[in-house]
DNA sequence: GTAATAGTGTCTTTCAGACAGTATGAC
DNA sequence: GTCATACTGTCTGAAAGACACTATTAC
């Protein structure tokens, strides 16, 4: 198997909660996320994540999942192909030695819907503009979707596909299609494409606070239901049902009160810890297929 | 970045319904996945993936997506490390030039919960015995989880879990704990890990059919209601209740009527086309946090 | 006629969404 | 007392699951 000369590396999306907002781990000199080649001593992608964030950041992660392979040909502009496979990790909300959190909204304005619904003043009407120009009915219809425009509703989770939007529209600055356009919401860029890899880890944690109890990565090992709430808002960037939120966490039994309370200004809140059987029993959660018992 | 030598490939789960039954293509002297290296030909590694798939085997791929990196040291022994970056593909029934499809339930019997309910029949003794083996709660826990014991639900889409057990169990033949279970049940296997990779493109898939109308990339341009749930009922491995997968079928507008019929034995069947339209809206589907319009 | 598959109508249970109201602290 | 947050109870409408029945072919 002769191929190509080929660089192998893993990149990290490092999430934490810093003040209850949801923040990334990039380098502390430079808007890049940590990343490092696979190198003989690394038993696994897994061990060659762990390792270059601990090095260039000191941060020692928990919670870690495969996010996406990229390897697009020239993808940095040398001459050898890099396959990058990027990981998403979180950790709960510590300080590291050497790297910095980035608040998801600096780079995302428009993902975080939790306050005044002003969030699309600049952007909607710019990316009208970019519709129209083609007398295309699909890319109208992108946009609608991904922006629920049209009566259409706001999905948190397609935060990837909406950065790709912007992107061909011209409304980020990293765009190759150097656009007029205004771009003033569209937030702070990173070196390469790793704004594109964070979009990737946003929309998959997004998704995936649905059916699995991963919020809980994120808490500390106590909280009471309201941070627990502020928490998957923050993450979600759209306000929650507080009543629903409250009986969807313990219907299913995801937490147990510990006895303590927390005073926080109003009336003192009980405080809860995670469960942890449930990450064992919690493979259920719905299948939507009509199955049946006996035919 | 010097990193250490690395080779990369690109390896391709393709499925197909071939008489109804869900198969998949490997090599036709081998049980092995098209798989072949990186080449600085390719674009991308979506085009290698197509590129190697038609070489070795003559079939032109459709859906493509992307499914699992797997780079674990010396997975196949040389000194080398060998980064395997898999796809899962769709193809609508053909017979290749030079491939061969292999049966899915010939390769996981105890997938297939569709006919007579002595599935388990063999395999499950051996797992309790596993299970009792060690005072190990957790390990029996996780074999009630995955096999749907102890009055459980059953879920298809933990194809990827149950492999995995049955690998630690030895109850599949290239487990290296060499076992002196009898493992009758245990299916044909295939070469290398190539058979964990094929697991884990059946999980995916039939999570998929859950929240995305993917069923269709496997059916021809025209069928009846009963051909689409059988395909379904295939692919997830478990019978479905019929008026209530109609329903769902046609509340959400996945079909239209062609006006032709099909004679299938019985009353002739209305025959239906997939409408393409979806695929753009249809990035609907439940999110399941309890949003809310206004605070 | 029977067997076999296709298709319709409706009932019940479950659950998501929404609202109203009470409880307990700080000031 | 007011304000702020925490917590409880109940109503409603939309689905999921299940059942009974009718329709149209082959034999």
């Amino acid at each position: 198997m002769s191929s190509e000369p080929i660089a192998a590396e893993v990149l990290a999306v490092i999430v934490a909660l810093v003040n209850g907002e949801p923040c990334v781990l990039s380098l502390p000199d430079a808007p890049r996320l940590p990343a490092g080649p696979v190198l003989p001593g690394h038993r696994s992608l897994q061990t060659a994540v762990r390792a270059w964030v601990e090095e260039q950041t000191g941060l020692s992660v928990g919670y870690l999942e495969q996010l996406y392979t990229f390897a697009d040909r020239d993808r940095d502009g040398s001459g050898t192909r890099t396959i990058s496979v990027s990981y998403l990790g979180l950790v709960r909300g510590l300080t590291p030695r050497a790297g910095r959190w980035r608040g998801w909204y600096e780079l995302f304005p428009w993902e975080d819907r939790r306050g005044s619904d002003d969030s699309g003043a600049t952007l909607v009407p710019a990316l009208k503009a970019w519709a129209g120009e083609a007398a295309v009915r699909t890319r109208r219809q992108r946009c609608a979707i991904t922006f629920g425009l049209d009566g259409r509703p706001w999905q948190p989770d397609l935060a990837l596909q909406r950065y790709e939007v912007l992107y061909e529209a011209g409304l980020v600055p990293e765009s190759p299609v150097s656009s007029s356009r205004s771009a003033a919401q569209a937030g702070t860029r990173m070196d390469g494409d790793h704004r594109r890899v964070l979009a990737t880890g946003v929309a998959r944690l997004r998704a995936k606070i649905q059916y699995r109890p991963v919020v809980f990565e994120l808490m500390p090992a106590q909280f009471t239901l309201g941070q627990l709430q502020a928490c998957v808002e923050a993450l979600a960037g759209q306000p929650v049902h507080t009543q629903n939120f409250r009986r969807l966490v313990e219907q299913q039994h995801l937490v147990e009160p510990t006895g303590e309370h927390a005073g926080t200004g109003g009336r003192p809140a009980r405080l809860y810890r995670f469960r942890r059987e449930v990450l064992a029993e919690r493979q259920v959660a719905g299948t939507k297929l009509p199955s049946v018992r006996a035919r």
